[in-house]
DNA sequence: CATGAATGAGCGTTCATTCAT
DNA sequence: GATGAATGAACGCTCATTCAT
């Protein structure tokens, strides 16, 4: 269809997914989103063509969300272990403070729906994050590691720090600080 | 007196379900699972009452499967380093033999169907992996860490190593290596 | 704003309910009512939530339309034996009017998928019909009886005199009388 | 199939299906009624051929249980009202003592499942019964209704009066005799 | 464009009956 | 004959998507 027209509709729509999500699993009835949405069923699909249209653009909105907010104030100006630090810090603070994008992420990031085209972009997304630990990379022990390879390490240990942030939030400092020191071993 | 269930005929319900799920999903639909398997749909359910109890018992051979072939000829005398580098050298080419085992079991682990007991009885299942972790983190950085934080490194370690093995296999050894070093970096 | 729900199809739908009923007994598929009464399979459910409300409405429908047929033209002025046969006559010419809606009535009468609420609203709607019976009854000898097994009686008298009227057309009225004096006797 | 071997077995499936159809319903699986009548499935239809011949046969073992209990120790000598009150007490009693018994004939009675023939045979079985009233009737004000009619009308008042009985048990005597007062009213 | 009724393919599960043991 | 596993048609209901209003 054509251009939606309010863009408020569609962070509705894409909010309530979110929740929806997180309660009920990617099975999610589009009509239960609509509802939590306020919207009409039949609306949902003059904002996003299909279901798997929706879920791929709420995996690039929360992958969005999640790199600008690790990177606020990093500054490419520090010390590289200071940015990557800040990265980190900002990354799991992230998490703890919206566990249901986080959650949500997590089943999306699981889903066939989810399009190789919309993985690749969330690449880009990242980009900027995967600058910085290159630079870490490059005169560690994992300099001759494919770069992929080394992201992928950093996202699934961050993804760790995360669980165990969240589940314990009373030593939710001390566990990020655990998995930064573990990152920095691995690639510095 | 009568007929007797076959165990074979269990087997070849949980292996076609391996396969199918590899190639649609856990939405696929159980007809097909029975039909792969060669049996009727209706036999699927004398074998497993529900379709969540199929995935379960899936999910606890497979895990099974994964820690056997891990342990695989790793002797508590040898050298600590040893036994864990055995074991993940037995773990990933499990990956990498296995390579629908392994999506399926990435599937079941982030499905909502696989009860918290299952989940229990998988753990109780990797418990000779985990004491081995547990001596090798007894004397390292992350010797203050809970141990459920680090067993989770692990494995999500071990699943990037495992991703590029088999999205590069002429370098699988390579990866394998590499993971294995960063493994040991961070716990030891 | 949308397609508003259809009065019309609803109808249909409970006027297709009871001729399936017929021909098919209580365990036809709601697919037939469907398609009996030109709707697609997925409609029934936006009129009526599960075949249960489906039957329960249905009853509610038919007990509604026959008290209301027996009722027709009754005066509360008339003497009572007159209101009486009135209202039997009605009755019973109803029931050879609609032998189908009798016949359904008759399954759903003993369907366990009848709620107690739902009956409990049928007797509302035989209230005027209770209250003329009552009125004959205070000097009968019944006087003594409770008021609903005298409401059973002549329910299950009329269901007689029915039977009879419908495998027995020719003689309907004979039969319609015949069962109206045996009822005088019981209760006058 | 051939005559079955055991009879014990046989009463068994039938004893068993009367008490899982009050409880169920006439769409019990015949897996539960051989698994309360200490079978196997299979069984069931070597002594039934099938579900459909257990419910004809079941009605007609309930329907003679309770004819013979109506008739016990009417004699032919006896003065018609007292056969008649006999009969109908003995009836009414049988009722409240085997509730279970007169519900699941209640089921059956409506069910679309008992062929013609049964309900044939069940009428001879009730013939002595109908001998006995079609003398009260022949000098009666029905006197020139259909015998079926009559027997119908009876069968019914019996429904009712029993109905009664079972949920006011206290009162039942009183009930018991109400009925058969309306009874002869109606006949005599 | 918004709405929500309409559609119909699809699914998990049940169950009467058959058949191998 | 007894057993219970095997079979597969059948059913109620859901839900993504379309379309009339």
């Amino acid at each position: 269809m054509a251009r939606p027209r309010s863009e408020e509709k569609r962070n509705a729509i894409v909010s309530a997914a979110t929740r929806v999500i997180v309660a009920d699993g990617l099975g999610a009835p589009t009509a239960k989103i609509a509802r939590v949405a306020g919207v009409s069923n039949g609306s949902l699909f003059t904002y996003f063509e299909t279901k798997a249209d929706l879920f791929n653009a709420l995996y690039l909105d929360l992958k969005d969300g999640m790199a600008a907010a690790a990177l606020e104030g990093v500054s490419a100006k520090a010390k590289l272990r200071d940015q990557l630090r800040l990265l980190w810090s900002n990354w799991t603070r992230w998490a703890v403070e919206y566990p249901e994008k986080r959650r949500a992420l997590a089943q999306l990031q699981v889903s066939e729906e989810i399009t190789p085209a919309t993985r690749d972009a969330s690449h880009r997304t990242m980009a900027s994050i995967a600058r910085i630990l290159e630079q870490v990379r490059a005169k560690g022990p994992l300099r001759d590691a494919p770069m992929p390879f080394v992201v992928s390490l950093m996202n699934s240990m961050a993804e760790c720090t995360m669980d165990f942030m969240v589940s314990d939030p009373a030593r939710a400092d001390k566990h990020s600080h655990a998995g930064f020191e573990a990152l920095w071993r691995v690639i510095a």
